[in-house]
DNA sequence: AGAATTACCTGGCAGC
DNA sequence: TGCTGCCAGGTAATTC
């Protein structure tokens, strides 16, 4: 489930419902995730006021009182929603309603963090995840970004961070096929299976396509393919945010709501149907790079 | 050293 | 219906 646009879609629906609230109780049901919680971390958290959630690449980050933060990755599965919520917080960055009340746990519900507020809110937020490809980690904030994983991260997949003179150059002395190039984290953080196939369709880029062929031109200038590709990177990215990201197999939305990206994808899992893109007439093809699905349309991307 | 493969886990689904 | 095999959004350890 969890590339970028949908780890940003659960920092903003966990963001009014944390922020400014006190973490009053901690339920650890299962440590044993992708490595195991940390010991203690019940009574470590408890206590502490949430300040800011804030995300990096597919790592959520959850600034709290006394220079910790909890870091928390989704894996394949994770997901968190919220419960259990007394009033209705109010709504400024356009996430919808934070109510979610299922009311009970199950057996994939591995962490429960029970909030507080001054205002009188009293409510919960449940960290489940099926295959325990996840984790969550407590770290001093100024450390935050030496932890493995994150200090080898590329940059965001966003416009203002990621242009096109710094993908030629990445991309440049890599013997790869370009799919598995942009799937590296340390070359753009925070793409994932789906999005790079749709970013490459987008592009008119063959994910077979030997990355260093999108090395910088003679003249140190990045050519027009790789100015293509940066564009539809982060069109991609940025339209899947404002769809609430791809919902597939299970919603990811913190609110329980679904995100609906997944209506408009162009190649990801449309296996022997048409292209989409108007008077191509190809048909869309699965392939398997690194050990993972590829879909892609063998007409209009060279 | 860099790139490809394997491991980690559970659930859903297609096929029989 | 129930079994088997395959597939799934991730990262990291291991192998080549």
């Amino acid at each position: 489930m969890p590339e970028l646009p949908e780890v940003e879609t659960v920092r903003r629906g966990l963001e009014p419902v944390m922020v400014g609230r006190t973490i009053r109780r901690v339920d650890v049901r299962r440590p044993d995730l992708r490595w195991p919680l940390p010991a203690g971390l019940a009574d470590s958290l408890a206590g502490r006021e949430v300040f800011a959630l804030r995300r990096r690449a597919k790592y959520l980050l959850i600034d709290l009182s006394d220079h910790h933060t909890m870091v928390s990755h989704l894996g394949m599965s994770g997901s968190w929603r919220i419960e259990s919520a007394t009033e209705r917080p109010s709504d400024p960055v356009g996430a919808s309603a934070h109510y979610y009340a299922r009311g009970k746990l199950d057996a994939h519900d591995h962490l429960v963090l029970h909030l507080g507020g001054a205002d009188g809110f009293v409510g919960s937020v449940v960290y489940n995840d099926p295959r325990r490809f996840g984790f969550v980690l407590l770290e001093e904030t100024s450390r935050v970004e030496q932890l493995p994983g994150l200090s080898v991260l590329g940059v965001e997949p966003t416009a203002a961070d990621l242009s096109a003179g710094y993908l030629a150059e990445m991309l440049g002395p890599r013997r790869t096929p370009l799919k598995s190039a942009l799937l590296d984290q340390r070359v753009i953080a925070g793409l994932g299976n789906i999005y790079v196939c749709e970013a490459l369709w987008r592009a008119r880029l063959s994910p077979r396509r030997n990355a260093s062929t999108l090395k910088p031109l003679a003249n140190g200038k990045p050519s027009e393919r790789v100015r293509r590709l940066v564009a539809a990177i982060a069109a991609v990215i940025e339209e899947a945010i404002e769809a609430g990201g791809s919902s597939l197999r299970d919603h990811i939305r913190s609110d329980g709501t679904m995100g609906y990206f997944q209506h408009r994808f162009d190649v990801y899992d449309r296996e022997g149907k048409p292209c989409r893109r108007p008077r191509c007439g190809g048909v869309v093809r699965r392939l398997v790079q690194s050990g993972r699905s590829t879909f892609y349309c063998p007409v209009c991307q060279r």
